[in-house]
DNA sequence: CCAGCACTCTACAACGTTGTACCCCAGTGG
DNA sequence: CCACTGGGGTACAACGTTGTAGAGTGCTGG
């Protein structure tokens, strides 16, 4: 059915390496020859194998990217330009979906399924400190995500405390006092919540605000119904507030269509900051004050990283820790200038 | 470096056929034998190839998917449960970003990137009719998406003519007469903002209304700016409308924004009815009333049309057109009893 | 007691490609 | 005239797996 190199080494009367030297660009060819086997590719649609390639050279060409959920935006745009930076580098990327489930990111990582790829971009959600040692595998791995530091494998990821704490700094700047936080998690020590969590506690410090545990609304997900919820909860709570941090921006929005129906108006009566600059951040109805976190250059740095453990393995050196920079995207849910 | 099965053969003390055997569940082998062989696997930690495995069988395990762009709301949710509905399958998933562009989704059809794949789930937008013979490829391929129909293979898709009916119908039950509409394109012929168009006027057409050209929006692309900005040119242009119809979630979530900017209440002053139920449709404020499209049935379909072709190739009979149900998602944007 | 069978296992070839070794030839310098 | 060089090409093995054919067992039934 396929064509291979034997079918157009008869065709054009050479040796199948010939073929394969006309193809991989080999310089000592004679003209007439390359002419010859050219036209011959050209007359059967000769397409190489990749697969039979990749046996022989022990490339694939395709690289893995495990992130919890396509659904969540985030991870979608997280996907997206990791994609395109792939692209850029020649390779295709297989997206696994592990549920932000403990088991399955663990199973996952002793899948065979990954032998079909040159290496693996991991973000991972469920797994912790305590599951460090399964990030010491035999295939190029970057993690990403803030759930495990310092593992054995090098880690591309974002400034959580020092961009939480601007983004606090940010409302203290504009003169709200009581800020509440939405997306928080309980006992949580690990993971973005608790790193985000921290920067606000140190924004608060550094100007004197004491830190009040009835402004804290805690969740366990962060999608959109739970940062409603939670703001729900607050309201109910009968805290006054000026205010409100979601621990990212699908929270921050779920939180903002509460605090609307509720009569509030977004900025004058309430600030809103959200974190990790969704596209939609810009699209909501006041658009969204938030903390842009550096995603592009974490999945352009994460590509690269990987592409040189890959090309270089581990004569690399040891495990890296690269952060990316971020910058408060200021927009109209929180403003410089205390509103009126 | 890596484990191989001649590595388990000789540590176990038998034939590399045999250790494939025991992985292969071959029933007729002793107990003490295959016990010894797993004792082998174990200690070496042996991983089939699944490179080599792909060689041998002409299978590679994985499917590839083409979305124009996974940023885009709708592509994501799609990658999503196309993703999920292939590892059910036991396949894992390839995603590619053609950017909706139609060089590109030409490119990658010739592609021999997707040698590496066993098919390919193929979301088309720049195409058009006339590149239908672009799509008779030698690999099995499902085409999603609405720029060409009748074409040499097998369709999924969603009734977007009796789909939009519907919720032009909707709104009219609800007492509205003046439906403006975001998001259509100029002179399209194809494509789903061409039928979505058509069913809107079939449901006018029925209910004698006059179609009234002043009030379509025309955009280009489909994201939420372009229905904000298409919204802001409704209103500047001064006709009246008591209802919008977006072509999609995105565009009815940018046009309502902008809406209520104007100091318009929704849905009491102008009904929204979007199309796509996005997981952000239930999200927004007000919630937006859309159509339901079917798009985890036609992931689950794509995939599983997509095995059956890959199973038994074009013995499977002429090509399929295969469409969704849809229903409308009830929610406040738009309400079945016209509003105060 | 032996043909026949089922079971258990092995040797070998193949999937389609590329690396290695080699061969042949023409031209060059001594 | 002969080694030597290097261009142009070939044959073969190998990547790690599985399919095919078949070789030994031991057991069964006639």
């Amino acid at each position: 059915m396929a064509v291979t190199l034997h079918d157009v080494a008869r065709v054009a009367g050479v040796s199948i390496k010939t073929v394969s030297n006309v193809i991989n660009a080999y310089p000592h060819i004679r003209p007439a020859t390359r002419e010859r086997v050219e036209a011959a590719i050209a007359e059967l649609g000769y397409v190489p194998n990749l697969t039979a390639r990749s046996l022989k050279s022990g490339r694939t060409g395709a690289i893995a990217l495990a992130v919890p959920e396509l659904g969540l935006s985030y991870f979608a745009e997280l996907a997206a330009a990791v994609i395109e930076a792939a692209e850029a580098a020649g390779l295709v990327v297989l997206v696994e979906q592990t549920g932000g489930d403990r088991d399955r990111e663990l199973e996952l990582l002793r899948s065979p399924r990954l032998k079909m790829t040159d290496g693996l971009i991991f973000s991972a959600l469920g797994m912790s400190e305590a599951d460090v040692a399964s990030l010491r595998v035999d295939f190029p791995m970057v993690l990403l995500g803030e759930r495990i530091f310092g593992g054995p494998i090098d880690h591309v990821t974002m400034r959580n405390v020092e961009a939480a704490r601007a983004a606090t700094e940010y409302l203290i700047a504009s003169g709200r006092r009581r800020i509440a936080v939405v997306g928080a998690h309980e006992d949580e020590i690990v993971g973005s919540a608790a790193l985000r969590l921290q920067g606000h506690r140190e924004a608060l410090e550094a100007h004197g605000i004491p830190f009040d545990e009835s402004l804290i609304g805690y969740t366990t997900l962060w999608h959109r119904s739970n940062g409603a919820r939670s703001m729900t909860e607050l309201l109910d709570r009968g805290v006054a507030f000026d205010a409100v941090f979601g621990l990212n921006d699908t929270l921050a929005l779920g939180a903002m269509r509460v605090l609307q129906a509720s009569g509030r108006r977004v900025p004058e009566d309430v600030a809103v900051m959200g974190f990790d600059d969704l596209d939609e951040a810009g699209y909501s109805i006041p658009s969204l004050t938030t903390v842009d976190p550096g995603q592009k250059w974490i999945a352009k740095t994460a590509v690269a990283t990987l592409v040189e453990r890959i090309a270089s393995g581990a004569e690399l050196g040891p495990p890296r820790l690269l952060l990316a920079d971020f910058r408060i995207a200021e927009r109209e849910s929180a403003v410089a200038a205390p509103a009126a």
